[in-house]
RNA sequence: GCGGGGGUCGCCCAGCCUGGUCAAAGGCGCGGGGCUUAGGACCCCGUCCCUCAGGGGUUCGUGGGUUCGAAUCCCACCCCCCGCACCA
């Protein structure tokens, strides 16, 4: 960190610089950074976002708004409790984590224990990263999302969004872990990430007085059974489920208590004990015998499975191993077994009558305990329902599609309560916290209720009113409102605020962060206590942000001065809408649709989000960010290698748009010796300069400083902050280089503007480096406050721009020559255009834009000898804008301009050049080449 | 699979919406030169191929098409990234 950062903190801190109040009548800005969550340290990835956020900050403030950027941290939900947790628990790679990835001293560690602390810890390092960072933060308006304030605006917000019909109870199906008391979401889990729960059917096969009941994805098969597969060794019981008696594994029993049915188990046994029996097939009253499976699971489903061997792999394998008497001892069963046959229910093109064989056969699959039987039934199941058609053994489902009668044959056996249906994961699931999960059907939870059209509609609404950067990420909104489903708003564990009316129920970490921002437009009030949060009752909310009520009766009800009630009104008033909001894309499908959704739903259109913006993803040295690998680079930790400028700037010209960012910390110290070399360089020139009247080279110095400070402009107004700084420093500075090059005697009041300028659109990227070259160049007053650079300052030019370009051009195309004439030369001709040739070309452009007539002018100009076609070409030649601009500066005189710059040309090109006009008499052409000359085409001869 | 975004000259990337100014900006890397006691920084030149008169050839994921003309428009295909939910 270089020695002035500091030093300026201070004095931003001092001046109370950031520090926003309501200025009637001025415009204001109001940018957010969406609160980050502090189960660990803040990394670059949250800086490369929020200091995008400060760029158009520190941006806006000095187009002369009014800015408010405030800050907030996250400590809501289950991680920070989750992390506590497993580290009590004694999980080594949490704790390593802590110490290695985060850099949090050993004796902090310790303290973690407590979720609390933990998340004090990281609120406390973090807080001091961004405040170093140069952040223009008000920070009187910080808070936690645990402060009983907010909380108490949580609260509010829930009660609103209930009363308005936003907030529905449901009954769903989730993955739960018995240990956590709570939903396991992909990220909570060590095993078994995106599986979800699937619908199975539970088939009922008649056992002497009661029912052994078969799971299975393809009830229309029942017509294909020939016997039922119990594992020997696997934990059945007998149980008594809704007053029916039910056989199913132990493990099934548990599920079904969970789903919603009564279950008393009554006896447990082994599978083997069942080995042999007789049961009756649902629907088709075939009687089943009940044989050996090792390969059932019988912690899938109920543990029993019936048997299709003619279209299912597993079945057929299993079959054939039993008559081989592979998977019993018993002599009767194998003989039992070997009578049966596979029977043959479905006919599919490609395939035998025994489907499973084919596949069998076909992958060289050897015995029922081969994994390769996954594929083979998988591949089986697709073809099998798309495109197979029942026969004529199915009953009434003969010729339907196996689609079509699966629904009917589940219908057919709903009807006489011989199916039903249970949720089950179709592969393992392990919490983090070491537990198996299983499906749990929660009854009365919570949800937002984003499946609502008439929300959708309203949502899609403000989308299209907001300003939405980058482009492309607008139909992401489109597509995520469209697809968002009723999400569950309150789980039972964690950090957080309670609902209201039912104190079961937690609100969840991207519900309780929708419409937060408004809070930030009155909570310096609470942190000051000039409010406190106990009088913060919804009808207080009501007023200050719906403006309901009369103040007079608010201030009765809560206590709270009247004259402060209004104060606070005027302030959310002053501030809202949010301006800006900025995070990184990922937070589209959620957050920021979320905050779209809820804003629509609670405030009025004058109060909707007007600006949202999203940036790529961050990446290390072209690696993803993971802080398992140690691909993880703490915001501190290159805040304090690099300093805050360097920081801020690396990571401006990381990326733009929704490209991924890639943090390389060569890169970031290239840009440290850029800005130290920035000093020395503003130093130098002032220091090499002198006052005098200006020349053409000043006037085109500051003409393409004008164009820098338009670019630099656009690019920030559109959140395009890559391109933004690249013209702002490195474009910037190639200007400084060509005319210092080309200009014998810098003029000092030239440089002084221009560096001026410079400092000045460099600020929102690099505040520090600003104020203090400002200081140094005897510049009055804070710069972060300044005015942003104003190109009437700089008048355009366009003669002096092109007659750059001029020379530019020449010294181009004479060094291409040089370098392919090996012949040595001593001296270079250069004829520049005739007035003939000039005004020809000129009228020739005005007559095609202006739809005069050509030929006119190619008679006018025949006696010149030009071609026509040589100078109608020329126009698409220069291009567009060139062309243009030579029209616009008609009475540039080329001769002049490259005469003047003669010896220029000779040292750069290393060459005596002697500069003649075309068309004048006398002149030296002993190679008669000058009348080929065309503006900006200029001849050359060497000789 | 579904939704969103992309594939540009060694690398990062601008350009594409609004076709011609595009062999294609800028940064990095690399090669050469200057400055310097030296290194770094800084400054200049070069960096697709060929070319002894400013020219030519082949390029913008692949293959077609539209057009006088395509990195830019249309179609098909291939590849990469992000999201896909009870969670930050």
């Amino acid at each position: 960190m270089a020695s002035y950062e500091k030093y300026w903190l201070n004095v931003w801190n001092e001046k109370r610089l950031f520090e926003s109040e309501p200025i009637t009548g001025k415009k204001k800005a109001f940018v957010t950074f969406p609160f980050p969550y502090m189960n660990g340290p803040l990394h670059i990835g949250h800086c490369f976002t929020a200091t995008r956020v400060d760029i158009y900050a520190r941006f806006k403030r000095m187009q002369g708004y009014n800015v408010l950027f405030p800050w907030a941290w996250h400590w809501t939900g289950e991680s920070i409790p989750g992390m506590s947790y497993r580290l009590s628990q004694g999980d080594e790679s949490v704790r390593k984590a802590f110490l290695e990835v985060d850099g949090v001293p050993p004796k902090e560690v310790e303290r973690f224990v407590d979720p609390e602390y933990l998340a004090s810890y990281y609120t406390r390092v973090s807080r001091e990263a961004v405040k170093e960072t140069g952040f223009s933060v008000d920070w009187r308006r910080e808070f936690r999302t645990v402060d009983p304030a907010f909380k108490k605006f949580i609260e509010w917000q829930y009660l609103r969004l209930r009363e308005l019909g936003y907030v529905v109870q449901g009954t769903h199906p989730v993955v739960w872990c018995k240990r956590d008391e709570s939903p396991t979401g992909d990220h909570d889990r060590m095993e078994g990430e995106g599986v979800s729960p699937e619908e199975f059917n539970l088939l009922k096969f008649k056992l002497g007085g009661g029912w052994l009941v078969a799971g299975t994805l393809r009830p229309e098969t029942i017509f294909g059974a020939t016997n039922l597969w119990l594992h020997p060794d696997g934990a059945y019981c007998e149980a008594d489920v809704d007053g029916e008696r039910w056989t199913v594994s132990l493990s099934a029993a548990n599920k079904l208590s969970e789903q919603q049915h009564s279950v008393k188990v009554l006896r447990e046994f082994k599978g083997k004990e069942l080995l042999g029996t007789t049961v009756v097939a649902p629907i088709t009253g075939a009687s089943l015998p009940v044989f050996p499976g090792t390969f059932v699971d019988t912690e899938l489903v109920t543990g029993v499975v019936y048997s299709v061997p003619a279209h299912a792999p597993y079945d057929y394998m299993g079959l054939v191993d039993l008559q081989n008497g592979l998977t019993s001892d018993s002599l009767q069963m194998v003989e039992l077994a070997k009578k049966v046959k596979p029977i043959s229910i479905i006919s599919i093109q490609g395939y035998s009558d025994v489907p499973a064989r084919d596949e069998v056969e076909k992958r060289g699959i050897m015995n029922s305990e081969d994994p390769k039987l996954d594929d083979a039934t998988a591949e089986l199941y697709k073809a099998e329902f798309h495109r197979g058609i029942m026969k004529e053994n199915c009953d009434g489902y003969r010729g339907m599609k196996v689609s079509e009668a699966k629904p009917e044959v589940v219908e057919a056996m709903k009807r006489q309560s011989l199916l039903t249906v249970m949720q089950e994961l179709p592969q393992r699931v392990v919490c983090k916290c070491g537990t198996r999960c299983y499906v749990k059907i929660l009854e009365n939870q919570w949800f937002l209720n984003y499946s609502d059209p008439a929300w959708k509609e309203k949502t899609k609404t403000l989308i299209k009113r907001a300003n939405v950067y980058p482009e492309q990420s607008l139909e992401w909104y489109f597509s995520t409102i469209d697809w968002l489903r009723n999400w569950p708003c309150a789980r039972r564990a964690g950090m957080g605020t309670k609902l209201p009316w039912d104190k079961e129920w937690i609100v969840e970490t991207l519900s309780d962060s929708t419409i937060y921002m408004a809070f930030y437009t009155i909570n310096h009030f609470i942190n000051a206590e000039t409010v406190k949060f106990e009088q913060l009752s919804p009808e207080v909310f009501d007023y200050l942000l719906l403006g309901k009520g009369s103040e007079a009766h608010v201030a009765k009800l809560s206590g709270i001065d009247a004259k402060l009630l209004n104060n606070m009104r005027n302030e959310f008033l002053y501030w809202y809408p949010v301006d800006l909001r900025n995070s990184a894309k990922e937070l589209i499908p959620n957050h920021l649709t979320f905050f779209a959704f809820h804003h629509s739903a609670m405030f009025q259109e004058a109060q909707w989000p007007v600006g949202f913006s999203v940036n790529g993803m961050i990446e290390i040295e072209g690696q993803k960010m993971s802080k398992s690998r140690s691909v993880f680079v703490t915001w501190r930790q290159a805040l304090e290698k690099y300093g805050a400028d360097a920081l801020r700037a690396t990571l401006a010209l990381a990326a733009d748009g929704m490209d991924d960012a890639d943090w390389k910390a060569k890169n970031a110290e290239d840009l440290q010796v850029k800005i130290e070399s920035l000093f020395i360089f503003i130093e130098k020139s002032l220091r090499d300069s002198t006052r005098r009247e200006p020349d053409h080279l000043d006037r085109w110095l500051l003409s393409v400083t004008h164009r820098r400070i338009q670019a630099v402009t656009t690019s920030l107004e559109i959140m395009r902050t890559r391109r933004a700084l690249s013209v702002a420093l490195l474009e910037v500075w190639n200007d400084l280089r060509w005319y210092l090059r080309r200009e014998a005697e810098p003029r000092r009041e030239t440089l002084e503007l221009v560096f001026g300028s410079w400092i000045r659109l460099l600020s929102p990227f690099t505040p520090f480096a600003s104020e203090e070259l400002n200081r140094r160049m005897g510049g009055k007053g804070l710069l972060s406050s300044a005015d942003w650079p104003s190109t009437e300052d700089f008048p355009t030019d366009d003669a002096a721009e092109v007659s750059e370009l001029l020379i530019t051009t020449v010294i181009d195309d004479a060094r291409n020559l040089l370098k392919i004439i090996r012949e040595e030369k001593k001296k270079l001709n250069v004829y520049a255009t005739s007035d003939d040739a000039k005004s020809y070309f000129l009228e020739l452009y005005r007559a095609q834009k202006e739809g005069g007539n050509r030929g006119e002018v190619i008679k006018k100009y025949a006696r010149t000898g030009i071609k026509p076609e040589r100078v109608i070409k020329l126009q698409y030649e220069l291009g567009e804008e060139l062309a243009a601009r030579l029209a616009a500066a008609g009475g540039f005189d080329e001769f002049a301009t490259l005469s003047r710059a003669s010896g220029f040309l000779s040292s750069e090109l290393g060459i005596e050049v002697t500069v003649y006009k075309a068309g004048e008499s006398g002149i030296h052409d002993p190679a008669k080449k000058a009348a080929g000359a065309l503006p900006f085409k200029p001849v050359f001869y060497l000789e």
